[in-house]
DNA sequence: CGTATGATTGAAGGGTCTCAAAATAGGTGG
DNA sequence: CCACCTATTTTGAGACCCTTCAATCATACG
């Protein structure tokens, strides 16, 4: 059942039995990546999509003096690069974070089943979508918020997802990132990571130690991100 | 023929004619707005997209003390909340800059359309995921430019943009914002705006005033805002 | 046990914000 | 056409947040 955490986080109730079994068998064959992987450059043909199986993914882009831009991060139930199918190429680089093991969905397959099941394709367009309402939360994030309550509400949004699939319990969660990862995900600078995550431990909000993420005071850290999930799309609409 | 600079920005080699004929008749209707009118709320039941057919259109968040972050700014061609069919309610909200006028598609019409011509559907989910592929790129401009690069970017893709849909000759077009608009777009406050924008009248390298941008430099635009057309994903893929 | 990598801390500088005021532009009524 | 009013742009000064550069400390690994 490769598709199991994906339909957690996604309307299962949506879809009929006839669906959930066309969209697990259209998923050709299992990869295996390293820690640390570049698994797909930015302008390659993407030929498959990639459903996250197990492990970690990031998604960033590269600006001029080498610094990098984290644009998405992924967890298990996640398609990788499902946006991939219609966009054909991509302008973003995709590598682990962890190891990792992926289920591949051949676009052909995709076509295939979009057109034998015009509901599963509203529901992978729906996917996508939701990747989107994410990205906008990180413009806010970075357009409005400081460099706490950046950081706050990054681990918010991935404990808040980790959960919808069964890896958080609510106050703990693996988050397996060095800090200079979490900067390059907050726009700040590794150096600024370390002190926002002593104020954030000094404060007995959340602690971020040898990627596990321990939320302490979950309404603190909710208030200082200004968070809502309401934009993860959580079940009931 | 309302969408046709819809399709300008979008590959409408791809299409065929009887393609281009239903997409043309599945507008139900066109509707008109006053300028910074709300057009649609946050958390609204969407029914239908609207496709912008004359005019500027913004995207936005709103923060806890009042602050608002824009999330995208539409041009004529684009459809303003295609992404609220598969997604049903919005995450944001969305209000007109200037007069508006906009080609309704009736979400029932999207369906049948899909349904009669799956390659039409393939690019109207292409064109949300190209909205994406912009909001990482505003998250890039946010995480890694400082204020005039933010600033220089924004002035490039609107420019970029608005040339596709043949709104711009390359070196001057409309841009009906304020300056405390730009700031919202960019993350920063009205008052570096202005200063930024000083700067870069300065530097010789584009004006704005008076809702027009004038770009004098276009090289250093580019250099300044570390800017790659490449995710606009212009024609030849 | 030595080495590499990541985490932590300090000090100084710079970029952006805040608050406040002045100048300019745009629109309206006389 | 001028006078007035409001909205927007522009400028200044000081404070604050974050960066930069550098050094020290902790940890994992061969």
């Amino acid at each position: 059942m490769l598709s199991r955490q994906f339909l957690m986080g996604r309307h299962r109730e949506d879809l009929s039995a006839t669906e959930l079994a066309a969209l697990e068998d259209a998923a050709a064959s299992v990869t295996c990546y390293g820690a640390r992987e570049e698994m797909v450059h930015h302008g390659d043909e993407v030929t498959h999509a990639m459903l996250l199986v197990e492990g970690f993914v990031c998604r960033y882009m590269d600006g001029l003096d080498g610094d990098r831009q984290l644009v998405a991060l992924h967890v298990p139930g996640d398609f990788v690069d499902l946006h991939g199918f219609p966009l054909r190429k991509l302008d973003h680089d995709i590598a682990s974070l962890t190891e990792v093991k992926v289920a591949n969905y051949p676009h052909s397959a995709l076509s295939q089943l979009i057109l034998d099941h015009p509901n599963l394709g509203r529901m992978l367009w729906f996917s996508t979508l939701l990747d989107a309402a994410m990205h906008r939360e990180w413009i806010f994030r970075l357009g409005r918020l400081g460099a706490i309550g950046r950081v706050a509400h990054f681990f918010a949004e991935i404990g808040r997802r980790l959960q919808m699939v069964d890896l958080s319990d609510g106050c703990s969660f693996p988050l397996p990132l060095h800090q200079s990862d979490l900067a390059e995900a907050c726009g700040i600078t590794a150096v600024h990571a370390n002190r926002v995550l002593r104020e954030l431990r000094e404060r007995k909000i959340v602690t971020f130690k040898g990627g596990q993420v321990v939320v302490s005071d979950i309404l603190a850290l909710h208030a200082v991100a200004e968070f809502d999930d309401g934009y993860l799309y959580p079940s009931g609409h």
